[in-house]
DNA sequence: TAGTAATATATGCTTATCCATATATACCCA
DNA sequence: TGGGTATATATGGATAAGCATATATTACTA
């Protein structure tokens, strides 16, 4: 079970926030496409998200050469409120993020 | 300004997060009150409170020989919501230490 | 009234631990 | 094999705890 405090820790670090705030909001992720929003290194990011999955945040899937993520399905309620509350707040520059994911060449846009 | 990852830094740690929630619920909550319902020594809750006020969430007023401290008024709107979620989430023990506040001996019932 | 003790709180200092980064390397799949 | 991703290791920097001590305010006492 996730507690608030271990929730907060993993949100810590802008890195994992921007990372969980930007697939909050595009739903599905794979590393490369977090490399190039986020313009940070691959070893960089795959730490980030190791430690966010092994909290429980985030969930994983393969598919082919890619590796998906996405918010866990179970997470407490309060917890992805937060989220949402966060989102929505304009309080973080996740736009600008967005943005930078839509000129990325050679977008795996598979499935 | 607070920005939302260093927010999530003061409460990733769980007396720290209690601290705040609790001063939240109660209002405003002197050391040795915070001592009393956290169980804990006074260099190390004072040491807490001083990053909680460093970092803007929490004001301190001294009133004769105690100093109170109490959420911070000017919190962006977003760190208040979360706060309220949380406190109404009851996913964190802050009743038991509004138990253990109660049964405190010598409160500084002033004012 | 001065002087001293007691209480409340804060802060140096030291040590140990945790955490993020970088680099290099290994693993997996088309 | 090559591209995508994960992990091992080393290192520097941040952070928390404990202890002792400093400061501030009130209470006591002669």
């Amino acid at each position: 079970m996730l507690e608030p405090a271990q929730f907060f820790k993993c949100l810590s670090e802008e890195l994992r926030l921007n990372t969980v705030l930007l697939i909050f909001s595009e739903g599905e992720l794979c590393v490369c496409e977090l490399m190039a929003a986020l313009d940070v290194t691959q070893p960089k990011i795959s730490r980030h998200l190791a430690l966010l999955r092994s909290n429980g945040l985030l969930n994983d899937t393969r598919r082919g050469q890619w590796v998906y993520y996405s918010i866990a399905k179970n997470l407490p309620q309060w917890s992805t409120s937060i989220l949402d509350t966060l989102y929505k707040s304009s309080s973080t520059p996740i736009n600008q993020f967005k943005q930078q994911l839509k000129t990325m060449k050679n977008r795996p846009s598979c499935c």
